[in-house]
Formats: C-alpha cells, structure tokens, sequence
RNA sequence: GGGAGAUUAGCUCAGCUGGUUCAGAGCACCUGCCUUACAAGCAGGGGGUCACUGGUUCGAAUCCAGUAUCUCCCA
C-alpha cells in the first residue's frame, strides 16, 4: 500500500456525508447541541482565522454527535454593508458607473448580483474543511426572514422609546462616505507637522500663536481658548482675534481644558471637526462651522480651497500662510492618526445627524449574565475587559449612511425635526403620518423613507434568535428546541461589537441568554508573531495548505498550535505534522489489515497482556480527553489522542501482538485489535474527520449511508492504574535493553541472556522478551564479569558482553551515577532531617519522602557492589 | 494616559487549590538503522538558575511586592 493521498478520500466522503444528509438537525428527544456559525462576510475568502475558528466548531460539533447529543451547525453569512457596498462600487467604477448615477433600486440589484455570485465562495470553501453544518439552514443577514425580524426588533426599540435621533461627533469615513464605530477606527501613529500660526488680535496690533497639526481646519475656527490662569495671555481676556484667511472675528476663550504645557498654550477651536473641541462649543455656546464635504473635499466654507481635497489643501493653506507671514513655524510631529479600518482613509470627526440605541437599560441584564455566570468566556481573563467594556459603554450609533443594507423603517412626511415615524410598511406608516400629523389627506407620495440603513451589527447581534425564526415567531418548535445555544466560538477582537451585543438583544427580546459558553479563540499571526494581513501577504493560502498536507493535516497542524485563548503562531511544519499523523493511521490499518485471523492459533501472554494494557490506557486518555473538552483544551486533547495512536497503539501494542515472519494472528487478539482500532478512529474523528471515515468504513462491512459520525463514542470506565504502572517498568526494562544495544552496537537482531540481581517475577516479562529481544531471563546474586548493567523497575539488570565490554567506560559510567545519587539522597536525608519539616508536612509527603530514601539507599549499595566486581 | 495579560528547553507552549504528573510535551536537534505497516518511518539521546530582586513558608516555576522586557485593548 501507498502513502496515504487525502484528496480523492476526502471529496468522497464530504459528498457521501451530504448525499446521507448526515449534518442534518431536527428537534427530537435527544439533548439539542447547537453552535451558530460566525457569520463570514460575503465578501470574505477563506483565509487562516476561519480555518481555526471552524475547525474548532467542528470538532466540537462532531464530539456532540459521537456522544449522542442531536448536533445542529447552522451556517450563514453576514452582509457585511460598507465592505459589500465598497466591493460593489468599485466594480461599477470600473464599468465607469456611480452608485448615485445608477439610483438606489439600480445599486441594491447589483449588490444583490455580487452576493450570489461571491457570497456563497467562503461557505463552499468551508465544506473542504471538512464543516459539517446543517447547508439546508443556511442563513443570510439580509433574507427575508432576517430581514424582518431586523425591522421588526428596530420598531420594537423604538417604541420602548430606546431609539432615539441625536447630534453626534461621528467617525466619517470619506471614502466609504459612511459613519463607522469607535471600534472600527485604527489609530496609527503617524509622522506629521505642528503647525505655528499667528493670529492678529481684533483692533489691536498684538497677536497670539497657536499650534494645530491640521492647518486647513483654521477655515472652521469658532474660537481661541487659553486657560484662564495662564499668566502669558491674562493680557487677551475677553478680546478677539481674527482668523488668518478668512478674516473672520472670533471670541477668545477661557477654560481650563487647555493644557498650558503643550503647543504654545493656545487652543484654536474647531467645533465641527474635533470631538473636544464640539465639546468646548458646546460649553461655550459657539458657533459651528462645517468645512468639509463628505468625500474630505472642502466645502463653500473652504473659500478658495472649495472642492480641493483636505490632505492638499493642508499643503497649500500652509503655503499660502507662509506667503501672508502668519506661519510661525513647523515642525515634525508624531501623532496618532484614525484610520478606517475597512478602507485606511484617515478618519475624519464629523458632526451628523444619527439614529442611536440607547444603551443603559439592555446592557445590564449582559453585565450580570457574565458575573453570575449564566455565560462563561473561556478563557476566563477577558472577563475584566467585558466588564470594563460594558462598564462604560455609550449608546450605539445604528445608522450608516450606506444603501446596501436594512433600511431603516423611519418615513417623513414633512420638514420639522420630528416630522417622522415608525412602521414596518409605508401603508402602515402612512396611517401613523395621518395620525400623528392631524393631516389625513397626506399620501404615500408624500412619505419618504429614510435614506440610511443599519450597522451590520445590528442584524447580526440577532443571529442566534434570527436563525431559528425566533424573532417573528418566537414560539416555534425550532428556537424552542435550539435556544439557548450552547457554544459560540469566535476571536476576542469582536467581543464587543457582536458577542456582548447577541448577549444583549438575547437578554432584551427573549429575556434568555443566546449560547451557555463563548469560547474565545486567539487570533492567527505569522511566525514572527505578525498578524496576518493581505497587506503583508503573509497569510498562507488556505487551500492551497490543504491541497498539501490535506484537510486533516491542516486541522490538526491548526489545532496544534491553538492553546486555549493564546494567539497563536501559525507554523506549517505543524500541518505537515499532522499530514504524517494521517500517514500513521493509514499505514497501521495497512498492517493491521494484511493479518490473517486464526482462530486455533494460540494466543501468547504478551498478546494477552497488551490487550489487556491498552484497554486501560485508551480508558484513561477518554477520560483525559472528556475534561480537556469541556474545558475547551483541544489542543490537549489532540495532542493525547495523537500520542494515544502514535505511541501506545502504533508503537508499543502493534508492535507487541504483531506476529514474526507470518500473518496469522489469532482470532481473538484480532478482533480485539480491530476492536481498538475502530474505538480510536472514533476517537480521533473529530479532529481527523477524513481519514477517521475512510478506515472505519473499510475496517467492518458497513451499509450504505452508515458513518462513523452517528458511531458510539467509548465509554469511559473505572481505571486500574496497576497495569498501567507495571507497564512503564516492563518498558523502562526494554528501553534499557535497547539504549545497550545500540551503545555497545549490538544490534537488534540477535538474542540476548539478560541478567538480573534477585528475583524478578514480573507479570510482563514476556513482553520484554519480545520487545527487548531476550531469549531469556537469569537470576544472578552478583554482577558477572564483562556484564553491562542498567537500572529500571527498581532492579539492576546486566547484559553479558563478554571480552565486548570496556571496563573503564562502564566503571565511569556507574561513578557518575553514584554520586548524583548519593548528592540525591543527602538533600532527601537533610529534609527529613528536619524537624519542621516532618512535622508540618502532611504525612503522606513525608512517607514519599522515607520512599525516595529507601530507594536511594538500595540502590546505592547495589552501585557500589558494581564498581566493585569492576575492580576485580 | 487608563485597563488586561505575558516572560519555563533552539521554537511553540502545558504546568489547576504551593509538596512524585515538578522541572514537562510537541517540533527542531544529535546518534544508529531503508528491521517486509509506515524514511511522511524505526530505535535511542542531549538540551532549562522556570526574566530579575526581595518577601511569605519547613518547602516556591507556582503565593506577595518591586524591577526589567514584551504583547494586546481603550483613550
């Protein structure tokens, strides 16, 4: 048999598994696991954080299975509305087309056009990994049904008085044209200019200097302020000043907001373009001037400079104040800068009309729910963020000045600031129009909806509800059945904007938390501990990866280097790990398939014991693996299983059963074999889910449409450790043998007499024989001349080397290890030595340590009887 | 500036309520092997003052304080 070639094997089962409908969930008696899908962006592709943020939830889904819970994976993806919309416009662009130019209706049909031509990619690319979600559940942010429930939750806000309209310094990105959040701004720190600027002071030929990075704003100014103590300007007190260029009158002022220490002490202020000088403005009655366009062109407050961009019109209007002599001076300066994170424009604080939720009343039952630990995070550290998030959270801007996305359901009817309302269909709106205005002649003509949708988020703090048509129908058989969900899996980067947030609206429209744990996974950086990027192009292909090592290479290579919590640098050695872990598995079902069963073949006693051995070792890794997984430690849990096969199967029971020169094993011992083999394929499945299905279809006759998802998982029993210790001594023995042999270069193909000084009646000793190739043991009282000696199992063993052995070596070599023991024993005799010791220590430490005592004790007098009989 | 966390072998990391799971794992490395399952392999081996300095304790990688370095999140 060849290598083991993953990509034939695993097209055919992913294929056979959907064809069976094997992913697919119903409600029925069985316990409900679910885990809803972190919706990708349509507009994603697959890249190295999906992989591990889905091979987790597979895992865990698969392990549901296996142990008989009723598994359901729902799927979906998120409409993802400014990154889309970019998409989407830049695609028109290059067909020389705006959004504006093609009308709304024109541009939603387009958007529509690129999501089912795009959308569906990463779902597609996610089946090569192997996900086994339930496709028939797939769901999308922006369906009809998730849709409406969207509509229907903002209505429901609205009229709890929770939605509100307000003025609001917002982050506006000038490219996308749009708001984004606090969270989605990228604050770089960046290498630019402090620009001295002198003012002329009204009706006086005195001046003021002021310090401003950004220069071009000077056309906004509303005010100067100093702080009220400050002795170099007590002279400008309730003065004016004028504005260079614009030569217009502004009102000095005075707080202490201002920091004397930085720039020259006085503050220009911008009310339309900084957060804290709106906040100035606000205290201090000032007038706003907005310069900019929503592209960062300036506007006609620009003067001159209307419709120059602002980044070069920073360039001239310093020019052109060096050319009037009002520039003082420049110099470099680094600052920290906001940048899109969807688009890298430098984010520009605009003043603008929003919708926002109001936060305090929904947030609380969220707090709670972590602190009381109705929903845990795992690890438990981003507690303290949550809480500190949560803590002192503002209200959320829902509004995005976007078309792609959920409108929102707000219908004007005339032109006063509360000339609006609220309603599900321009029908129904109309009639609250008529109501609320006293006007019942108005017409549907006459209602216009609101021209801004929804922050994604705002449906996708939904999804756990949204899926199972909780929010329409909150009664149905599904959500009843699903919800609350049991595990979400997701990176803390989106701990706030979407996890506290499903949190929430669980909370607020089901008074029911929407998963039990959220398990927060690292974030997957390079192996210099970047994060990867597009950018730096150092994220591996994902497909590519599989193509390579396979899909179970992958995820095991992933998983490996995924502790719980930790971010994780990726490695592809680890993926080739796991590719050779497949080849393992592979090759021992290749020897353990050759054999011939016999059933009147004798069974040996090593064969006996090793089944015997391994039933209890498989036994305690179950156990181990069990509490790794619920404690979210898959990594762990691999790695048991991978040493479980690896070593315990593969390299010490195969290697015990296996029969010498023939084929024939008896009928028995096969079948306990087989037996294992299936257990640990079972086991392994969940991480190996490819390779685990080929094997065990062709380990048994199966039936059609039978798979190893739905197979039972082994139970775990009582543990009878004393095997398992009489194991590791009967091992230590061979390794003995073995390091000898390959020492005095014995090879490993002869027979040797080993010795041993005393009796030793071990149970395993025919598995030495075999492993440790000994035709025989012997009891000698004293070391034999020419005889190589090692301890293990609390005995000293000898080979008999004859004229092969080198006196010296052997001599120093037992020199060495007597002193170290010796040293050994005087540190364990100086502790219980020590009165305080064996009085505070609990018993059970001390008594170790009389062992350990003994132990040095013999087998120190066993050492020097060696160098002794060296000596002779 | 505010908050969270990290520092253990060459690398990536375990190490829970202090004491035989206490100095571990995987990979990498070194040595010897193409031994009819597997060289994507087999057998064996060498690597660490647990960042530093103090303290608590009979006993500290583990608890406490400080120092240094680094990372992340929020301003």
């Amino acid at each position: 048999m060849q290598a083991y070639n993953s990509a034939n094997i695993e097209e055919k089962w992913y294929s056979y598994w959907q064809k069976n409908n094997c992913f697919r969930s119903v409600p029925d008696n069985r316990k409900p696991y679910t885990i809803v899908i972190p919706p990708p962006n349509v507009t994603g592709v697959l890249h190295m954080g999906h992989m591990l943020n889905n091979t987790i939830q597979d895992v865990l889904v698969r392990h549901a299975r296996l142990i008989g819970k009723n598994a359901c994976w729902v799927p979906g993806t998120d409409h993802a509305s400014i990154a889309t919309e970019a998409k989407v416009v830049a695609r028109l662009k290059e067909r020389g087309l705006s959004k504006e130019e093609i009308g709304r209706d024109g541009f939603l049909k387009e958007a529509w056009k690129w999501t089912d031509e795009y959308g569906g990619i990463i779902l597609e690319q996610l089946k090569r990994i192997g996900a086994s979600c339930d496709w028939e559940r797939t769901a999308f942010t922006l369906d009809d049904v998730r849709y409406e429930s969207v509509i229907k939750t903002f209505i429901d806000l609205y009229e709890k008085g929770l939605i509100y309209r307000g003025y609001r310094m917002v982050n506006w990105d000038p490219e996308a044209k749009t708001t984004i959040s606090d969270e989605e701004v990228i604050h770089k720190d960046l290498q630019g200019k402090l620009y001295h600027v002198r003012y002329q002071i009204e009706n006086s030929s005195d001046s003021l200097v002021i310090a401003t990075t950004r220069p071009e704003t000077i056309l906004g100014d509303t005010a100067i302020c100093i702080h009220p103590e400050d002795e170099r300007y007590k002279h400008l007190h309730g003065k004016r000043a004028i504005v260079p260029i614009a030569n217009r009158s502004i009102p000095i002022i005075l707080d202490t907001y201002v920091d004397r220490e930085f720039g020259t002490g006085c503050l220009k202020v911008t009310p339309a373009h900084d957060v804290n000088d709106y906040n100035l403005g606000q205290t201090h009655n000032l007038d706003i001037i907005d310069i900019l366009n929503e592209d960062g062109t300036l506007n006609e407050h620009g003067l001159h400079y209307e419709g120059q961009d602002r980044f070069a019109v920073r360039k001239s209007i310093a020019k052109e104040m060096e050319d009037i002599g009002v520039l003082v001076k420049m110099e470099d300066y680094r600052n920290s800068v906001g940048t899109s994170e969807r688009t890298g424009a430098v984010i520009e604080p605009r003043l603008s009309k929003q919708w926002f939720l109001n936060m305090k009343e929904i947030t609380r039952p969220a707090i709670d729910a972590v602190e009381n630990g109705d929903v845990n995070l795992v690890p438990e550290k981003f507690r303290a963020t949550y809480n500190n998030w949560l803590n002192n959270i503002r209200d959320w801007n829902i509004s995005r000045q976007l078309w792609w996305g959920h409108r929102i359901p707000a219908y004007y009817y005339g032109n006063g600031e509360n000339d609006f309302v609220v309603a599900a269909s321009i029908e129904d709106a109309l009639e609250r129009a008529k109501t609320q205005s006293g006007n019942s002649e108005l017409t549907i003509n006459e209602l216009r909806q609101e021209e801004d949708v929804l922050d994604t988020w705002f449906s996708s703090w939904l999804w756990p509800l949204s899926v199972f048509d909780g929010i329409n129908n909150p009664d149905n058989e599904e959500i009843n059945y699903y919800y609350p969900t049991a595990d979400l899996v997701s990176g803390p980067d989106i701990l706030f904007f979407w996890i506290a947030r499903m949190i929430m609206a669980g909370y607020h429209f089901r008074s029911e938390k929407p998963f039990s744990n959220v398990y927060l996974t690292g974030i997957v950086r390079d192996a210099q501990g970047r994060k990867m990027s597009k950018q730096l192009g150092n994220s591996p292909d994902a497909l590519k990866l599989m193509e390579q090592y396979g899909a179970d290479g992958v995820r095991v290579g992933i998983l490996l280097s995924a502790p719980a919590g930790n971010d994780l640098l990726f490695n592809e050695d680890l993926c080739n790990q796991g590719r050779n872990f497949a080849n393992k598995i592979w090759n021992a079902f290749n020897l353990v398939q050759q054999w011939q069963s016999d059933a009147n073949k004798a069974p040996l006693p090593s064969d006996e014991l090793a089944i015997k051995w391994f039933q209890q070792r498989m036994n305690n890794i179950v156990i181990d693996v069990d509490d790794a997984l619920k404690r979210y430690r898959l990594s762990d849990a691999l790695m048991m299983i991978y040493k479980l096969i690896w070593d315990d199967f593969c390299s010490w029971y195969l290697e015990i059963i296996k029969p010498q020169g023939e084929k024939t094993v008896n009928a028995v011992v096969l079948d306990h074999t087989i037996s294992f083999f299936e257990q640990l394929l079972i086991i392994v499945h969940p991480y190996m889910p490819f390779v685990s299905e080929e094997l065990w279809q062709q380990i048994r006759p199966r039936k059609t449409g039978e798979t190893i998802m739905y197979a039972a998982w082994p139970k775990s029993e009582a543990v009878n450790n004393n095997i398992i210790n009489e194991f590791e001594e009967a091992r230590d023995v061979i390794t003995g043998v073995r390091q000898i042999r390959l020492d005095k270069q014995l090879g490993f193909k002869d027979d040797l007499q080993l010795l041993v000084n005393g009796a030793f009646h071990h149970s395993f000793i025919s598995v030495i024989k075999k492993l440790a190739r000994i035709s025989d043991v012997k009891i000698v009282d004293e070391a034999p001349e020419g005889a190589v000696s090692f301890l293990a199992a609390g005995k000293t063993f000898y080979l008999d080397l004859g004229d092969r052995i080198n006196v010296e070596e052997e001599r120093a070599k037992a020199e060495e290890e007597l002193k170290y023991l010796q040293g050994f024993l005087k540190s364990v005799d100086k502790k219980l030595g020590n009165a305080r010791f064996v009085d505070n220590a609990p018993a059970s430490v001390v008594e170790n340590e009389r062992k350990k005592q003994a132990d040095a004790k013999g087998k120190i007098e066993r050492l020097i009887e060696r160098i002794e009989s060296l000596n002779k």
